[in-house]
DNA sequence: AGAATATATTAACAGTTGTTCATATATAAT
DNA sequence: ATTATATATGAACAACTGTTAATATATTCT
């Protein structure tokens, strides 16, 4: 039997379920996201979500599973190719421009919303972005900033200080549109501004 | 009548509701800090709340408004004085030990969880971080970097551009540190960072 | 002193929450 | 066709939500 994801019609309850989930504790938070509301936007009574889930934690885990098995994390090559040695700034450039389609993606930016609301109030969440979102970048960044300075191809400095000063300006600039295309606010500005991180940011460290 | 509202025991029942108010929404977010839990955190019961605010709403904009008329956008003078042009890297020092003692201040800290918790699904707090936090911050600092480059003190580039470079670090740290808070982990290494990010930026920007 | 005001309490309200149960209706296996 | 399984429904539950009303107790004013 086809229990295909995709397009829109062979979708199972299930699926259904977690759909309508991400959107509405991306909108509405944990919290205010009842059950009865995602019940009704599957287009169920709530009592039949609890042939599909355990409880309303457990959609919501399902849910938040896929916060940080992002397609960001796996096909980045921690190390540099020495091709990429000899253009470092364009590896950068491919990082951002990899993190800018992220930003800017349907699923992920309802996905970020969910992390961002509940960051403050779900360890496990928190812990999932210490580990998966900074720590990670952190390491992969500071390895290629650590060679670079080795091969003088950059300023030396610390590499995970280095590493940080790369990504905070990125994630912030992320958070920025997150909130305007809540308000439907245009973030035509701040799309070339990920572009301009990496120029800048090339002209401060390269030697 | 001495109406203090400063040491701890003279202080009016109002206070005391701001008060419990503002350590229960950064800890547990508006929704789930309910009026019962105020109340009786206050000491009193939860109908004698009505006798000092509308509802529940009303105690938050209440503490709500503390959260952008920090002491950090009064004594900031926007214009540099000359002999702050001599130094101009003790004047970003300034700026982040400010932005630093903000940071680990306890009050201001919950605050800001405040703020964090509750950006993504209150629409007056996202036009005040964008207005009063982002915007007056970067106002400020691309007018400062704007005159130290016709000065040719720094780098030729877009002002607003090295505004955003500067602050986004110190934002991403902040961040960074209510988290490890939330858990009681340690802040020591982050503590040094923002001395670092000082230095490591003034490298970037000097000529 | 007594009157007036401010602030507390108890009780109740209507609505919402997550969850469970018995039961009905589809779908699949024999 | 009959049985078994998966999934739906409607009703109910206890707990909790914000808020209001009637009433009691302090505090302040004259």
């Amino acid at each position: 039997m086809p229990e295909n994801s995709d397009s829109n019609q062979t979708l199972s309850t299930k699926e259904k379920i977690t759909n309508a989930s991400m959107k509405l504790f991306s909108e509405l938070g944990y919290k205010n996201a009842s059950v009865r509301k995602i019940a009704s936007a599957v287009g169920i009574r709530e009592s039949a979500l609890y042939n599909h889930f355990k409880n309303k934690e457990d959609i919501f885990l399902c849910v938040a599973s896929e916060i940080f098995n992002s397609p960001f994390n796996n096909d980045d090559s921690p190390t540099l190719t020495s091709a990429q040695l000899n253009n470092p700034k364009s590896y950068l450039q491919k990082f951002v421009t990899e993190y800018k389609l992220v930003t800017f993606d349907k699923t992920q930016e309802s996905l970020f919303r969910i992390l961002m609301i509940e960051l403050l109030q779900n360890k496990v969440l928190r812990e999932g972005f210490l580990n998966e979102f900074h720590n990670k970048n952190i390491k992969v960044l500071s390895g290629i900033f650590f060679t670079l300075m080795q091969n003088g191809i950059v300023r030396s400095s610390d590499p995970i200080l280095m590493a940080h000063e790369f990504i905070a300006p990125l994630f912030y600039l992320r958070l920025h549109v997150t909130l305007l295309r809540i308000d439907n606010l245009s973030t035509s500005n701040l799309s070339s501004q990920f572009e301009k991180h990496v120029d800048f940011f090339w002209e401060s460290i390269k030697v």
